[in-house]
DNA sequence: TTGAAAGCGCTAACAT
DNA sequence: ATGTTAGCGCTTTCAA
């Protein structure tokens, strides 16, 4: 820099108070003269100062900084370069992460705190987010795992760090985390079928190593099997549209004539009702299409998604909340907030 | 916490040394006795310690943290909360973005610094972005504007903050940029069709205001124009894919025997396909199309879409190296970075 | 209500 | 090659 950023003496000469007074006005607190509080404000922003975050935090023990980490399985072997790339742009691809973002940037904002992205593919990508937080360098983080076995929640909680996980950390790990009732979702799907009079429904689940998608799974077979159809064909799918028309092609396969499908999210709905249509199905006229998640892809879509929503931006943000509480309470119970699923009906179903 | 995190003071102890020696192995300077050297890393397991980043930001004066700043247009009467919220989950939503994080990451990451995700719509979110960085809670920043006339590069280049950004600023702001020889990009499709021998070509656009849209559909025109097509139907869209298939309708009606599509980007390309096969159109057999990016839907979408390559990973890292020297070298001449688009032939034209 | 002064944990210049 | 020491800019008791 060619010139010295002012500090809070440069501030303190200039309207002849102390440094004391100065802190105490831009940090808001009382007991400050009126009259003086106006020097001091005219002062700044003679001076244009803007206070030095790395001093403040060495004082006050807070970054005003969270990570944001999107952890995935961590198989050792494949920590390659190349790897890790893929899996941030994979990570993007999926339009519910964005809704993540816009979650938790609605809720963190606002407070002037501000999200670090990371990603953890492997061990040690795992053992720098840990060293990250313990350098104090962000105060807590916000995890979003890709894979059912991932080791950071566990760590994290071991390591007692301020952490709040978005889904429910597989193994009984004392981690606070936001989720929705997967199975609910599975239920109203299955409801909206049934109701619409399907007789052959069917189902393209996600990957089953994920909860989300075996509970989702569960509730639609459950209720269809309390209703009449104990045998229900299902295709496991990847979450992509690809993954979508490949299992849609094999449901079909399986049974040609069904009429309803249930897909786990709205990329694979959109993909079998592509393949559908090339099939020379007519969607919903001949098949029922259920989609979930309401991103914005079963909006825009045509014909548009029939839908199971997942608020998932509210649940970002609960999920932020949840961080910033155990942040301020620096130690706080493991709470698990829930959320409910809500069918939207649009055009496939 | 209910233990105080250990200081290099605690370390040197345990080790018998003093701080400096310690600071100095932890830092890796050379100067260290290979014995002593042994004697401190033992003492920093025993005590488990990490460097507080606050204390050790105050002296050098780095935050070893970049701003990775998505800035629209900012029109001040939008600045609603919704629209803020859809401002982020829509430029999570274009592939796009997900590979610029990629390369930006891949850059960083290994020099251990890390992007703080921002959000700049408002003038009071670009104000906020100076403030932020004048605080020195980032070094600098990496700027993604998602519209033309976006005033952050001028204020940051006013501000004298370091910072890149990816692609020219519109006005004429002097601050440092990569970007894509568009204009090639569209040289590039052109030159394909003509090769494929189609007689009608036509172009879906991306927004006419931003100028990289301009400049492929110059490339593009210019080269059929010196070719013996004076005239090109065009159809303006938005970079989405439903924006394609609107674009791709009107194309069909100003020229039902379109036999070529040049799409401003894949989404669009994506959309304009979809379409053509509803309307009963063979890609490629009846009409060819050409997509923009090689994001991962081109690769995906079948049939796979024959585009011109833009190196974005490449262009993010590019960007990221560019800050990190402008950061080192304390101050640098804004330089700029051209990119040459490169033309991948699958299956659509 | 304001000021003086201690100290957060670290790096770096200087001394040894 | 190692130790001593002076701050970096801020918040926060403690006095006044």
């Amino acid at each position: 820099m060619s010139k010295q950023a002012p500090t809070l003496e440069d501030v303190a000469r200039e309207a002849g108070v102390s440094r004391a007074t100065v802190s105490r006005v831009v940090n808001g607190v009382r007991n400050v003269d009126p009259a003086i509080q106006k020097l001091v404000n005219r002062a700044i922003e003679r001076t244009g100062y803007a206070p030095n975050r790395a001093a403040r935090s060495l004082v006050t023990r807070r970054a005003e900084t969270v990570a944001l980490v999107v952890s995935g399985a961590g198989d050792p072997s494949q920590d390659t370069r190349d790897t890790q790339d893929a899996f941030a742009a994979r990570a993007f691809a999926d339009p519910f992460f964005g809704r993540v973002v816009s979650g938790i940037v609605g809720y963190l904002r606002p407070r002037s705190m501000h999200p670090v992205l990371m990603f953890a593919e492997s061990p040690q990508d795992r053992q720098e987010v840990l060293t990250y937080l313990r350098q104090g360098r962000s105060d807590g983080a916000l995890v979003v795992s890709t894979h059912a076995d991932d080791p950071l929640p566990a760590s994290l909680a071991e390591a007692k760090l301020p952490a709040v996980s978005f889904a429910r950390p597989a193994r009984e790990v004392p981690l606070s985390y936001v989720d929705l009732e997967h199975r609910h979702g599975g239920r109203l799907a299955a409801e909206r079928l049934l109701a619409r009079g399907c007789r052959r429904p069917a189902t393209v689940t996600g990957p089953l190593a994920v909860p989300a998608s075996r509970e989702r799974l569960a509730g639609f077979r459950d209720t269809l099997a309390r209703n009449g159809h104990p045998h229900v064909p299902m295709a496991e799918g990847g979450f992509t549209t690809d993954s979508g028309i490949a299992a849609m092609e094999r449901l079909l396969a399986e049974d040609p004539e069904v009429d309803g499908v249930f897909a786990a999210n709205d990329l694979m709905a959109q993909g079998a009702c592509q393949l559908l249509r090339e099939r020379g199905r007519r969607v919903p006229d001949d098949v029922a299409v259920i989609g979930f998640d309401d991103s914005v892809v079963a909006r825009s879509c045509t014909p548009a998604l029939t839908t199971v929503r997942q608020p998932v931006e509210q649940m970002a943000a609960e999920m932020a909340r949840l961080l910033d509480e155990h942040i301020r309470l620096d130690r706080t119970d493991p709470t698990c907030v829930l959320f409910e699923p809500e069918l939207i009906v649009r055009e496939t179903a």
